[in-house]
DNA sequence: GTCTATACGTGGATAGAC
DNA sequence: GTCTATCCACGTATAGAC
């Protein structure tokens, strides 16, 4: 202690590694609330309750905080998402279980899929961040995989198709069905089409041996 | 003739509608070359041909432009890329043939589709111009269901489910599809889902009595 | 390490000459 | 109707005081 103010509750003298974290989480306030566009260096610092000139020594390019966001898990949480469904049902029920236990967490925030959309489109266009949304894809893909083989083995399943196969067709249709209901916020008719979709996947399963 | 330069090719005095057309071409360009950030009003201007405040007497504002974009068949001709479909296949060498019709048309045009993407999650987030994503995806939902229908006629089918609700599938399983393409670049996976979800859709499929 | 002030470019939009 | 010059707000980034 070599200052007479040690015991105010001053907020000063954050290390960086927090003031990175906390920019971060207002980033994607903003950006939720707001648009990415709206969520300049001036409005992501006051969010997060910072002078301005704390941006640059915790990024060092606005760039760097995209990649830092993208690296986070802004989208639904697999395993929260999944682990709650009941593991001994039909196929075709089971799948259905997945598929909504998703879409709730889709629901439940849709400004997350809106600010996933915009980064992504982004990233495209910057080859620093090109590989990103690639990176989060194949992460997505193979959590999808590992599940399924892990169904397929407790529920005495095997599949016509190859496990990687059917994770990419269903990680597509439900994001399809995202950017249909983002567009006309029907939740009934994407709900239709997700069970649809369940009940064909099922169809690509049978009973091993 | 009030001047003495009626001989010359001046490219002056052109009506206000084909300028708005010209504009609305040279924004498309710039956005499919450098993004839909970089397509400021002085960057269309310029790929235009036209002076800057050529602009501003041609749309009032630059969400006006946005509209006419999203207003103009950015997306996939869908008669264009069924027309050549041979309607006598089987159901599901049917949906392969279309399916692969339409994805020829995607990769022949990568920038078409991410244009399109930062131009429907712009309109999602501006209160004003939120329906264009509604129409655009009702008027495809719409094209894909009548021509269902019309195949559906032609080769004495029938479909289990409501030809609306395939529909309803085909884009979002295509939608989805083409995202993790944009991000993988992996036109060999993307086939394979293509063709598993042609099959799966044809189980949809029954004669007709 | 922290923060203020500022530099410098660019954005959309407009006023007013022609 | 057409175009030039300009306005003003805001973007990222940095210099330099504390």
């Amino acid at each position: 202690m070599t200052t007479a103010s040690a015991g105010k509750t001053t907020k000063k003298h954050l290390s960086a590694d927090v003031r990175r974290e906390r920019l971060v989480a207002a980033a994607l306030r903003v950006m939720k609330r707001d648009g990415i566009a709206a969520a300049s260096t001036r409005a992501i610092c006051a969010e997060a309750e910072m002078p301005h000139g704390a941006f640059h020594y915790c990024f060092r390019s606005k760039q760097e905080l995209y990649a830092a966001l993208l690296a986070t898990d802004i989208n639904i949480d697999l395993d929260a998402a999944w682990g709650a469904v009941a593991p001994d049902a039909t196929p075709a029920g089971m799948l259905r279980a997945l598929l909504h236990a998703y879409w709730e967490a889709v629901e439940a925030d849709p400004e997350a899929q809106l600010v996933l959309g915009e980064l992504v489109n982004l990233a495209l266009r910057e080859p620093e961040l090109h590989e990103l949304p690639a990176w989060e894809h194949r992460a997505y893909l193979d959590k999808t995989t590992a599940y399924l083989e892990r169904f397929g083995q407790e529920a005495d399943l095997e599949y016509t198709v190859p496990a990687a196969d059917l994770a990419q067709m269903l990680v597509a249709s439900f994001s399809g069905v995202i950017s249909a209901w983002l567009a006309t916020r029907d939740g009934e008719t994407a709900r239709v089409s997700l069970d649809h979709f369940a009940d064909l996947f099922a169809t690509l399963t049978r009973p091993r041996g």
